[in-house]
DNA sequence: CTAGAAATAAGCAAATATGAGCAAATATGG
DNA sequence: CCATATTTGCTCATATTTGCTTATTTCTAG
């Protein structure tokens, strides 16, 4: 393996891992330490990667101090399962829109490097993500920063969505009940979401059970606006079943 | 077999094989290393492979991130003395673009945590920056993803910004000559940058002389479009004066 | 704050790769 | 047919890469 090769190799791994330790990629990539180290100080060098005592972390081309508390839910066994689940209903040639939150970050950090795949996207962090996929091409709808979760909403927001087609939405939530519908905490950001529901045929909200009969300040839309719901095991089959009466298919992750 | 069958041989099993040694060239083609070795010094200049020692890696898996993060150490004194006179320049109350590119970033690095300003971008990585100023207003307009310099151009960027109005625009850019004024090198880059131009009340433009007497492919407008320019020292008295024949305020950090 | 452990950078030597120079073989063009 | 140009393979001095060793730095537990 030449070294260009390993570089980008040690890239790959730390897109995927975050996180390595010198040792390991020198069992990954069968070289001593003092090679890993020489390929690190000038990956560093090349502001490729950042290093650290013991090994390297990811520096992806947009950086930002994720707060503790996203942290902690990052790592999610549920959210990650809910995401797998709806990434294997993309197909080649979809136009899937993915709006900001925590379980969609989770899909644009599970998509595969698919080729004619487009994703329309408002969240700052999911663009930072994808832009290390270059096979998919990414739009971004304008808007107003939102700093609290890094997304784009507002006026200008909505009026771009108004030109645009959509095949798949992938929406969170910070609630979902049988009677309201989906609800957030901000209105500004509700009337973004309702935007991008209005123009995706199909239209899936990703969501733990921690979401489930939780209702925020903001309505969204109503259940009838939601085409499919993926969520995990924890939900009762009785509401699932009311789900299935309003026409929502349900997938439990 | 003739040299140019050779080199199309080697450009096939590169395509296929993504890397391969001198020595299983010259197996594989019959003919010697030296030979091999000077097939792929040409190929290298004509940019259809990448060198490595022993051998060869295709430039197509090579080319992520291609150089960016070069750019932004290059000048990087310069480039700081740039900006913060053009962060004098800001007031309170104002409207300000920053387009894309390492000057302008650097500006955004530099802005004053102040009140009352709003930040129209097209840039992931100024939005990244500005996620730390919340008393900064930050407006994007969408577009699509360019992952080299990780900018949002296009036509979704256009009709944004046909609906937005700017005070002050503070635009990088990859050459400017008195002749040919601005250029870049994408046609939808020069694009976008030039319905931020249209949309400006003022335009600034910043470039370290690095970027003076420099033709880049695309044109974007002429010198005439230009308000004011933000140098540094470097730049030739005589030129100075040409520019400010031309009406432009030309300020040298 | 300090001592011990771990990680690192620097220096070194062996293995390998490279480029330049040269000569032979072949091709080109009058 | 001859003179010249190009291509090729070989040799060798030089450069690069790699792994090892060791002194130094950095981290961490007490």
């Amino acid at each position: 393996m030449f070294t260009v090769e390993r570089h980008k190799k040690i890239k790959e791994i730390l897109h995927s891992k975050k996180s390595v330790s010198v040792p390991d990629l020198s069992g990954l990539l069968d070289v001593s330490e003092s090679t890993i180290r020489r390929d690190l100080h000038v990956m560093e060098q090349n502001k490729l990667i950042q290093r650290t005592h013991g090994g390297a972390v990811n520096i992806d081309s947009v950086r930002f101090e994720p707060s503790l508390s996203e942290k902690e839910i990052q790592f999610s066994d549920e959210k990650l399962r809910v995401a797998k689940q709806a990434v294997q209903m993309i197909r080649e040639g979809d136009t899937v829109a993915l709006d900001g939150g925590t379980t969609t970050l989770e899909i644009a950090r599970n998509l595969p490097n698919m080729l004619n795949l487009t994703v329309v996207t408002n969240s700052v962090k999911i663009i930072a993500e994808l832009a290390n996929l270059p096979s998919i091409s990414v739009v971004v709808i304008g808007g107003n920063l939102r700093r609290v979760n890094m997304t784009l909403i507002g006026p200008i927001s909505n009026q771009t969505l108004g030109k645009l087609h959509i095949d798949k939405l992938f929406t969170g939530t910070i609630g979902l009940t049988y009677e309201e519908g989906l609800t957030t905490t901000d209105v500004i950001e509700a009337e973004t979401k309702r935007a991008m529901i209005k123009k995706a045929k199909e239209v899936i909200v990703v969501a733990d059970y921690s979401k489930i009969g939780k209702l925020a300040f903001a309505n969204v839309v109503s259940i009838n606006s939601i085409d499919k719901l993926i969520t995990n095991t924890s939900i009762s089959k009785r509401l699932v079943k009311k789900f299935q009466k309003k026409g929502i298919e349900v997938i439990t992750a």
